[in-house]
DNA sequence: GTCTATACTTCGATAGAC
DNA sequence: GTCTATCGAAGTATAGAC
């Protein structure tokens, strides 16, 4: 999909810069506040130098989605290293930012297919990762709720920290504590904390 | 904020079409698919009409949104009637057209501040309306799950609703089966099939 | 690499004929 | 109630000077 031509170099600093806008503009104001114009003006540039470095907004877009995505990944892997993985993976999957972003380009792959694949590829490794560290974390003991099996865990625990997230933005939060306090009392039973390194 | 002048009989057959094409775009392209050209050609009219019944798009989102809402309370309604309400009312939040509904209109509440609080408020509402059930169906006797309370709950198969929904869009469905099935293992420990009606 | 200038499209919205 | 016609703003994108 992303045009052929790539221009300025991967590590342009201008580059960079009109991701960083676009990024902003997405999570401020949703996809739709991006264009060329806006990202421009946010980024203290003229437009035209926009289409320079990503010749379609599907190239820009794409380019904002790569940059978060392997973000995420590595501060996932960060996570999945540390000494309560299962504790620090569920604190990544709170942050207000990447949640967002994660809808934003979700609601926006529905509006632009070049963007869907991305996001489809991406969200099936992550799923895979997380079932990695889930099954590593449960050391085949598993959990001690019937029929939650790991892969019962990771779909409830994405739909949840999208839902939280979600609606806090809107200002509701009727039962967050509640199902909030479920999960944390859940990873404590699942990596006590004093578990062994 | 909606315009204050109102035009067209609230039973308008046209207002109603022009209803359909929105809600529709929203639903097979997304929010950013709909404009008062687009409605228009789907509708089979001219788009200064769209202009004529509703003066700005966020009055035209808007009347789409309330619709919306007034037909999901309905059947809301109806199934926490029914004999086995949790059974209906989770069968309910897993239909596609009114989950993708409520994304979109969460995602275009970024973007346009008129529609953030009549979601907000619909989301509040309908909370509310999920306890009841809930509580209602359990009847003091609580789940058998620790921690799992009736907010916990609604706040978790909300999130899931959504997560299954959104992935299964995107061709990802890992995890799916497991996660269906244990909300169904606890439907019918919570409503077992003979319940008296 | 960044700009000016510009072509062309689509958008929201209104005026006014019918 | 529906249309034609139109305005001005904003969108994507390109050509070409610097």
């Amino acid at each position: 999909m992303a045009s052929s031509r790539r221009i300025g170099t991967e590590r342009s600093k201008t580059r960079g810069l009109l991701i960083d806008a676009t990024e902003r503009l997405m999570l401020e104001e949703g996809y739709a506040a991006v264009s060329s114009r806006r990202v421009a003006a946010a980024a203290g540039v003229k437009p035209a130098l926009v289409h320079y470095y990503f010749p379609t907004m599907d190239d820009l877009f794409l380019a904002v989605f790569q940059r978060g995505a392997e973000r995420s990944l590595e501060r996932f892997a960060r996570a999945a290293s540390s000494g309560r993985p299962l504790h620090a993976v569920w604190k990544l999957s709170n942050e207000l930012r990447g949640t967002v972003l994660v809808m934003e380009f979700t609601a926006l792959s529905r509006h632009r297919k070049a963007v869907r694949a991305a996001i489809a590829d991406y969200a099936e490794r992550f799923r895979r990762l997380q079932l990695d560290v889930l099954r590593e974390a449960l050391g085949g003991t598993g959990a001690d709720v019937p029929g939650l099996t790991p892969e019962a865990v990771v779909v409830l625990a994405t739909g949840l920290s999208i839902a939280l997230v979600q609606e806090r933005e809107l200002g509701v939060t009727t039962g967050h504590a509640d199902a909030q306090r479920f999960v944390e009392e859940l990873l404590d039973r699942l990596e006590p904390p004093e578990a062994p390194g």
